[in-house]
DNA sequence: CAAATATGTCAATATGACTGACGTAAATTC
DNA sequence: GAATTTACGTCAGTCATATTGACATATTTG
């Protein structure tokens, strides 16, 4: 397989220096990931749903019991800006929210059945399309792209999203949730 | 070096079935774009710009002499979208237009020199990332990386994007352009 | 009890996208 | 040569997502 972006554009000129491979890195990154959030784009218009929503749902399965500092720490958003959204995710009956055990201020948020099937779509579509991509990208590339992307995090970002859920207060509190 | 997503959150539970590995590279994928925007963002917000500029000027710079039409093939959004962002461009000196030497309805787009300064402040800073990204994935990483992000573009936009500048018309127009 | 914390909320604003309708100039077709 | 199509622009209204700033409320903690 050949790379499109390259083989399709022989004369592409981008200003002087940068070196050919990023600039084509920088694009197919573009595009790859642009459809890669269509598949959910698609699933979460029907139900009148963004992709926001998406990432708070996303985040929300992922790691139960997930407290309203938590993910703005994750989103890296406001909390004006994911009120709309998690308000929203709660009347449509796809997230719950409940005090915490030890601090009754905080919002546990778990995703309902509902949700989970949500979820279940938009994973589905997203994993089909990534398993399609590392099937074609050939035998240990798997490996590869892990390391690739997760060396695109910044690495503040990286220890963030690493250490996030073993900070002594949530850790404590999640495997009190996971490990009952 | 390891998988922050997967080494720090032992406890992660998404839905029943999906693979891990596809969900993992779904978590890799967001921050790793979300950072790798990041990086342009910072610099475009200097000069009152966002990333619909970024995305324009991008294009016109890898493609000199594009049509508005290109761009709205390439990008995906509706000219209304397109007008407000290009106009913008092109009264803050980042991009000129001509009107086309056979057909003189289009307008040709071309980067000035103060965009081509700009672009290589971002491609700089993008490309430093990915040159630390690759450089971290281990030899022949690099070709992996590329097949899988190639993979991951719908058939359909891999084509367009592909064969693009390779259409007869304009294709012949560029040539014209950039082999005089 | 006072202070800090977790969360919520009101209000105003920006960006980037959309739909729909209409206009204009130039090329193409009959 | 008139009619149609094409390339592009523009006006108007809307929506989703995000922002800043200010303030409220409940609860925990020193």
């Amino acid at each position: 397989m050949t790379v499109p972006a390259a083989s399709g554009l022989p004369h592409a000129d981008v200003g002087e220096d940068p070196s050919p491979e990023a600039v084509q890195l920088i694009e197919l990154l573009f595009f790859a990931y642009r459809d890669f959030t269509g598949d959910a784009d698609a699933i979460l218009a029907e139900y009148g749903y963004g992709r926001a929503h998406h990432r708070v749902l996303h985040f929300i399965t992922r790691y139960p019991g997930l407290r309203v500092a938590d993910l703005l720490l994750i989103l890296n958003i406001t909390k004006q800006s994911l009120a709309r959204v998690l308000r929203q995710l709660v009347e449509g009956d796809l997230v719950v929210q409940s005090a915490g055990d030890t601090d009754r201020r905080e919002r546990r948020l778990h995703v309902t059945p509902a949700g989970r099937a949500l979820m279940r779509r938009l994973v589905g579509a997203q994993a089909r399309r990534i398993k399609r991509a590392t099937g074609l990208s050939g035998n240990g590339a798997d490996a590869a792209i892990r390391r690739f992307l997760t060396a695109m995090i910044e690495p503040e970002t990286r220890e963030m999203v690493s250490t996030m859920l073993n900070l002594p207060k949530l850790s404590k509190d999640l495997n009190g949730e996971l490990q009952p």
